[in-house]
DNA sequence: ATAATATGGTGAT
DNA sequence: TCACCCTATTATC
């Protein structure tokens, strides 16, 4: 689940239901040494930058959370219910509870830490202020796959790899198009098109990319069949062309392509 | 019961 | 490029 929107979503509802008010903070499975440190505490904000998800507390205390591939938050009102093993952080106040399960980071860090954190991480298509031209200078240098940039948290943060294969397919673009070879008109095309997707990721909790003319199913609701393009669809037809949908290993993960759509 | 898989990232080689 | 960390779900034996 956990790209960009994901994060952003939980920043959201975590605002409303935890800021401004002492929120109860324990780590059931132990891993979380410094829960302790923050039990009781108010908390005064929360932030997504990219996948990254921030939780400050006075005095330039932040808890960082990155979900990885696996992390889950699962957030429900009160009563709660006993915290499985392997629930790293529980935060809860009178009304919510949240649990924080198989993060890959989970750590108390200081004002310097977010701030090196930050200066590492491309411009979020999510926040308000992102600069794409930031991203294109890094591109526009670079020999690298469009695919492999589009991936690096470095040039955009929050876009993952249902995010990558879908917008480089709307954008009829061939993945392994050279960064240096990506005109800036299709890269601020692309650049739109991740901002709108990705908002809608955010209200509707999922990643939906296709079209209604392209879907197969005329429902109000969007299947999960029907939700996009070319991720996770190897060897079914493109719902463009009817060509089979590829996949190859590109930078570590699957890349899923049209080779006839994508030129 | 065991294996394979997944929307991610780091650090060593 | 590889090994590794983290967990739940689904498929396979």
């Amino acid at each position: 689940m956990p790209e960009g929107h994901a994060i952003h979503r939980i920043a959201g509802q975590h605002r409303t239901r935890f800021v401004g008010g002492p929120v109860s903070v324990a780590s059931p499975q132990g891993r979380f040494l410094e829960a302790a440190r923050l039990d009781g505490r108010e908390l005064k904000g929360v932030e997504a930058y990219g996948k990254h998800l921030l939780y400050e507390f006075d005095g330039r205390r932040y808890v960082h959370v990155h979900l990885g591939l696996f992390g889950k938050v699962w957030t429900a009102q009160q009563p709660a219910s006993p915290a499985g093993a392997t629930v790293r952080m529980r935060l809860s106040n009178d009304v919510w509870y949240s649990d924080l399960i198989g993060p890959t980071r989970c750590r108390l860090i200081d004002g310097d830490q977010r701030s090196m954190l930050l200066a590492r991480l491309g411009p979020d298509p999510l926040r308000r202020g992102a600069d794409a031209a930031l991203a294109l200078v890094r591109i526009a240098k670079s020999r690298q796959p469009i695919a492999a940039l589009l991936m690096d948290q470095s040039v955009v943060a929050g876009i993952g790899n249902v995010y990558r294969a879908e917008l480089l397919f709307r954008a009829a673009l061939d993945p392994y198009r050279a960064g240096v070879d990506v005109r800036q008109e299709t890269w601020e095309g692309i650049w739109d098109d991740a901002r709108t997707l990705m908002r809608s990721g955010v209200r509707s909790g999922r990643i939906v990319t296709t079209d209604p003319a392209d879907r197969e199913h005329l429902s109000r609701a969007v299947r999960a069949t029907d939700a996009h393009y070319v991720y996770r669809r190897t060897g079914r037809w493109c719902r463009r062309c009817r060509t089979e949908v590829r996949a190859t290993d590109l930078a570590g993960r699957t890349l899923y392509w049209c080779p006839t759509c994508q030129t």
